[in-house]
DNA sequence: GGTAGACCTGGACGC
DNA sequence: GCGTCCAGGTCTACC
């Protein structure tokens, strides 16, 4: 028997903008339905894995699934219904709420936004601003590892891989599941290559607790002595320590790697090497200071939306599998 | 501190 | 169908 739950949201709360935001969504254990524009992914919650369903009803009570207007910028967040495959007790029900506010970035309050659209008014119109991400944190570190010295297409497989060969009923393998698995396992099923050591090891820290989650979300940890931190990890470069930061919401810092090199040079129009033009991109983005990460993304996101329709329309078997845009 | 080359996979290309 | 080349970020050895 299913459990039905709501969950409340910010007031300019949209799902399918807010969810479609960042590349992950695409991938396993995420699913997007750009249909019935419903996200649905397996949690592993203290019963069991569980299928969980999340929609968020039109406002007015009409039927269908809610609009966004550049006139209006903002839909009013109605409430997100979430529907499980099984019978959650109460405590499920407040652990899957907590990893849904993760994933779905229900921490950061109109005023936060409204506080980016100050400093960067060109993402007002449609009210982007948040991004999504992973239930953990853990997620996030092996979903970027898996996205380092990869094309997108590759990312995809290995994602799904991990999910189906190590995770509990599909679900994104924990990090005492991980921290087991044989390296070979992973590198011959999950498609890993040379990664394969580097993830259970990683693995193996979190579930031991030499990393701790705590430590790295919270606000008082120096963004020097988390990306320090970071940059020990196995697997873990400049690049891929730029990118858990701002899945961490930091956004100071940029990713940069060969997509960057491409925004820079065919719609900056910089010119120069590529190690040059990250550095000409890290200085153009510097004056968006705390949000720098997110006018950059947008950019790029608005540049795939152009090429591709807006994102809560690609499907993740498709568009999903090609949208890096040196596929275009 | 900076740089070259290995790491692995999948796709493109030529034969 | 097979072999070769290339792209991608991190890591290590070396200068």
């Amino acid at each position: 028997m299913p459990t039905h739950f709501a969950i409340p949201v910010p007031e300019d709360y949209s799902l399918k903008r807010d969810a479609c935001s960042y590349g992950y969504f695409l991938l396993r254990p995420n699913h997007w339905d750009p249909r019935s524009e419903r996200l649905t992914r397996v949690l592993e919650l203290e019963g069991g894995p569980a299928t969980i369903t999340i929609a968020q009803p039109r406002e007015d009570g009409k039927r269908g699934p809610a609009r966004i207007s550049k006139a209006s910028h903002f839909t009013r967040g109605a409430d997100l219904a979430c529907v499980s495959d099984r019978r959650l007790a109460r405590r499920e029900v407040t652990e899957a709420s907590g990893l849904i506010a993760r994933m779905l970035r229900l921490d950061e309050d109109a005023a936060t936004i409204r506080a980016y659209h100050r400093v960067d008014p060109r993402f007002k119109g449609l009210g982007r601003g948040r991004l999504f991400r992973s239930p953990t944190l853990f997620e996030d570190v092996i979903k970027t590892v898996t996205s380092c010295n990869v094309q997108w297409p590759s990312t995809v497989v290995m994602n799904e891989r991990l999910c189906e060969v190590v995770g509990d009923g599909g679900a994104f393998p924990s990090a005492r599941k991980l921290s087991r698995a044989r390296a070979s396992t992973l590198r011959a099923r999950c498609r890993v290559g040379y990664r394969d050591k580097r993830i259970v090891e990683l693995a193996g820290m979190f579930a031991s607790g030499e990393i701790d989650p705590h430590w790295c979300e919270d606000p008082a940890t120096s963004d020097e002595d988390l990306r320090t931190f970071l940059i020990g990890l196995p697997g873990i470069g400049p690049y891929a320590a730029a990118n858990v930061m701002q899945l961490l919401g930091r956004y100071h810092l940029l990713p940069l790697d060969t997509e960057s090199v491409r925004h820079g040079k065919t719609i900056l129009g910089m010119e120069g090497t590529d190690k040059a033009i990250m550095k000409m991109i890290d200085k153009h983005f510097a004056p968006f200071g705390a949000h720098a990460f997110r006018s950059y993304w947008f950019e790029l996101w608005e540049f795939y939306e152009n090429k591709r329709g807006p994102s809560w329309t690609w499907e993740r078997e498709t568009t999903g599998k090609t949208f890096t845009a040196s596929q275009f």
